[in-house]
DNA sequence: TTGCATTCCATGATTTCCCATGTAGTGTTC
DNA sequence: GAACACTACATGGGAAATCATGGAATGCAA
């Protein structure tokens, strides 16, 4: 079983883009790479995606091989195939952590996102996202919704029932 | 069968957050930790949820494994998937038992449950929360007054009945 | 040489690590 | 069964390493 990245939090951006990836991230992303060892600093691939896509989406080296391998059984030329491969082979670049744990956003990805001085990071399981703080804030509107419909006290977890409806 | 947690009690938190695991919770940790071999510390998961929980839950490395496993096989993109996603991947930290059995709790999740010098263990099963202790002992008003309804004398496991009421 | 990006130091704040101590128990010995 | 040695726990304190972040210096390209 791989390592799973776990937390959220604000990162400050500065002016030439240089984010620190959080220190808990940083063992996942090493543990992901076949190629880290021992003195270097971990890669990962960093996906922007499609216009729509207000967030920037993070894979380990491993996790973006097995995605290139499921799209690879794809049949070619379809159009889902071509459009998975633009997405996630184009519109993603790989970056590379530096010996302060940091990487540099470059402009375009910032722009993309809107981001200006803070980044917000999420851990997805295999994945991290990063995101502009109050673009992410704006996004648990729905889900505080859901939670508000519980019923009083009810544990959050009854979510996973499949009768809790959407 | 899996061991299970079983007691509660209060344990002091140091100025740098640091707290003593119940000893006999340690065992527990340690068999549900794949990763653990001898000489090693157990590592676990402690979810903090979403703002409405004022209670920190512990998961062994099994049992969140396995609630990953539950939401990945959830619909990808529904409401209830991203919500669960979040409240477990992101709201959520992974924690290692140091030498002397303690773990630190960082200042976001004390602040979040508002703990000062002490915290309150509860196991629940196969998970156990920590409280603040006052927090912990104002929810159990509601259960000292189901018991003080039930006729006198009458023994407590009669609320395993299904016509028991409540 | 002006602008941009990549490296290389600098520093305050945390966090981690290592060692120390007090206190229950447990069991042992005489 | 009273005094003693041992061990497991809970807890504290300080040193050392790590983290997040800023700024200067260096290299390169147009």
């Amino acid at each position: 079983m791989v390592r799973r990245f776990r937390g959220e939090g604000v990162q400050k951006v500065d002016t030439k883009g240089r984010v620190s990836i959080p220190a808990s991230y940083r063992a996942v992303l090493r543990d992901g790479d076949p190629n880290w060892s021992e003195g270097k600093m971990p890669e990962f691939v960093i996906v922007y995606g499609d216009r729509r896509r207000n967030f920037l989406e993070c894979f380990t080296v491993d996790a973006a091989n097995e995605m290139d391998e499921r799209i690879s059984l794809m049949p070619r030329g379809s159009g889902r195939r071509r459009a998975l491969e633009r997405l996630f082979n184009g519109q993603s670049l790989s970056a590379s952590v530096d010996e302060t744990g940091r990487i540099v956003l470059p402009l375009k990805q910032r722009q993309k996102i809107d981001i200006e001085d803070k980044a917000y990071f999420v851990a997805m399981g295999d994945t991290f996202q990063i995101w502009k703080p109050e673009t992410y804030h704006a996004t648990e509107a729905p889900i505080d919704a859901l939670l508000d419909k519980m019923p009083d006290g009810a544990d959050i977890w009854t979510l996973l029932e499949d009768d809790a409806g959407d």
